[in-house]
DNA sequence: GATGAATGAGTGTTCATTCAT
DNA sequence: AATGAATGAACACTCATTCAT
């Protein structure tokens, strides 16, 4: 879990049983929609409750106002993209460094690329919320799973983990994000990646040098 | 110029005169100021005209409607933002490629850290907008001016000028944006942006290795 | 039911239950009243929804604009001005032409001078508004019962029915209005009344002559 | 002149050159064509003035509110119109009745449908104004021209003059306008025409009969 | 628990009117 | 006299949130 939420935008409960957990995702998957179809100006509680198929009393039974529920879908969003992103540090788990960030680069760009509709529609939804607590949950995990990867690197030099971490996890998120905004085309982006995967590899050599 | 506004979005007349001049300024200072205040969300026609000393009606023989003042707010950010850096691109012409990198990191760093609440504002502001125009307008104006930095360098070493820049400017902005999305401390940006010079300075000199 | 209200102007939706109804009910009285009191052009949604004693939101639960409520409330005036008229028409079956024709005014007159205020305030009310429909229909509906009850008088001269019944109800019609307008007193309108009998009389008998 | 107009609703001042008056002629010409392409609520000073090409601020030297303007536009209009029912019922002086009515009928007819557009939009932008000054001086004019008229007959059969002219008057302008508001087309109109002229033709010779 | 009708504060926008230039 | 920029009260309409059923 992503889980330092502030106390004001934590969903009032969490799903319990079957039936809870089906509403839930029709809620999600709702506002995930209308997130891509009309943009957050657009978004109205009503018609989230409309397209999810339940009333909007029971939509304020899973969350306390409509910010909550913003929250939760991109927490849930950056819980699935974390997940994935701890998965591939797992299996590069002793692989040589540069192989590292490249799988690293591979699955971030995936993941973010599979439904740019969605990953489009979520950057824009999440500015306009109290959502450093979120951002600096995601963060924290990712920089550890990376910096446990790259601990374990083959070719492991021993500079400055955090700072290496850091600099690259900033760079590859920051990178996917600006591309996604200028509009670059799949030719485009395609390349971007790969100088990506050069800069970064290169980046990590270069105490070898 | 970032000139191609949408129609819908441009301002509705020029200013003609010194009066209207600082009118103008007043708006767009009130509207900064709110922005980093309260958020877009928050922001109301009312209240910036009311903050900027002019009525309503005023500001509405300006901007036809709210969308176009943030528009208005946002070209004249980038605008300015684009001309330091055009202006930095200029003045290295003919340096190490190394080194103009880092100086537009330096001069690009410095713009948007100067005063980090109003880039932080309109880095919010300008997501729920038809931005697709004032970004492209500003990307192609800055990959211009850097393509055309790196072509006079004097270690040029004749790599896909338009992919090294694309590249380059994508991981810049991106890196400097993210960094202000997770709220890096002094220190640890100051540490990002030497990692940065890195990177790309490397970057820059991999086919020469 | 005067019925084929263009879309834009169609209510939001119909009262289900009592409750509703009786909202409604209230909706358009407070609306007739403000409108004999101030006339269209003082008429806000917030004072309508105020006299109504229901709040604006509601207001616009059965009416998606101030247009539509206009719109019905002329609807509904006109709806029971018609089923008068039709009534008046049946009762009239087999009857001398004369003696129809001069039910109708008396019934047509009564119902317009009944509620004068009313009256004069529709007439207003109706004119800044797409109202050809609701007059087409309205006219269709009582040149309908007109020519069905002439056709059954017993002094039937087969004459041009349409032609007849159109001339007649148009002049009726139009007198009331124009009697209205003027401001007549109750002397000078009873008088014009009985005048328009003898007219209308001297005109079917035309023929006989 | 129909001169009893409300004093709050009087121009400020009278066109006494030559330039004023074609400013005038401007604003008023603007005023209906306006009125004839967006009705009153579309109507603005700012619209009209920039049309008639003068400033906002010269119109409200001529009109001292908007009121007066279309209040001026009406009055204006209908003294043309008292003007040419006035020549009409000069020109018939001696007639027999039945042939000056139908050249009454013949005249405001014409008068009406010569520019339907501009008769509708007036019928409508007198509506919501305190225009009753305006229709009761018109009213009295168009009553003592037809009674004098009316009394010179060749067949003058000393019945109510006044009674009778009132009567002919409210349904012969009566049926114009509702003929106007249920948009008969031209032959219907033309067939309401021939019928309206026999109808009170009858109504004037009832006596004889 | 679930519903969805009702609420009403809040907002963008218009436009008649004024008045400094 | 003429201009038209500035004013700001006023209004239609929305929508997050509540709560009676």
């Amino acid at each position: 879990m992503i889980s330092s939420a502030p106390q004001a935008l934590k969903p009032r409960k969490r799903p319990q049983q079957r039936r809870a957990s089906a509403t839930l995702d029709a809620i999600f998957e709702a506002t995930i929609q209308l997130l891509v179809k009309n943009g957050l100006s657009q978004l109205t509680t009503t018609r989230v409750a409309e397209r999810a198929g339940v009333s909007v009393g029971t939509m304020y039974q899973y969350f306390p106002h409509k910010q909550a529920l913003i929250y939760a879908v991109n927490e849930r969003y950056l819980e699935l993209l974390a997940e994935r992103i701890e998965a591939t540090c797992r299996e590069c788990q002793g692989n040589r460094s540069g192989d590292m960030i490249e799988a690293l680069i591979e699955t971030y760009w995936k993941a973010k690329t599979d439904k740019p509709d969605v990953t489009r529609a979520l950057y824009r939804s999440v500015v306009e919320m109290d959502n450093e607590a979120l951002i600096s949950a995601f963060a924290a995990r990712t920089d550890a799973a990376v910096t446990t990867m790259l601990a374990s690197a083959s070719d492991n030099d021993g500079s400055d983990a955090r700072s290496n971490t850091r600099t690259l996890v900033t760079i590859i998120f920051g990178a996917v994000r600006n591309s996604f905004e200028r509009g670059h085309s799949g030719d485009v982006a395609e390349d971007l990646r790969r100088q990506l995967v050069i800069m970064c590899r290169g980046y990590l050599e270069r105490h070898v040098r």
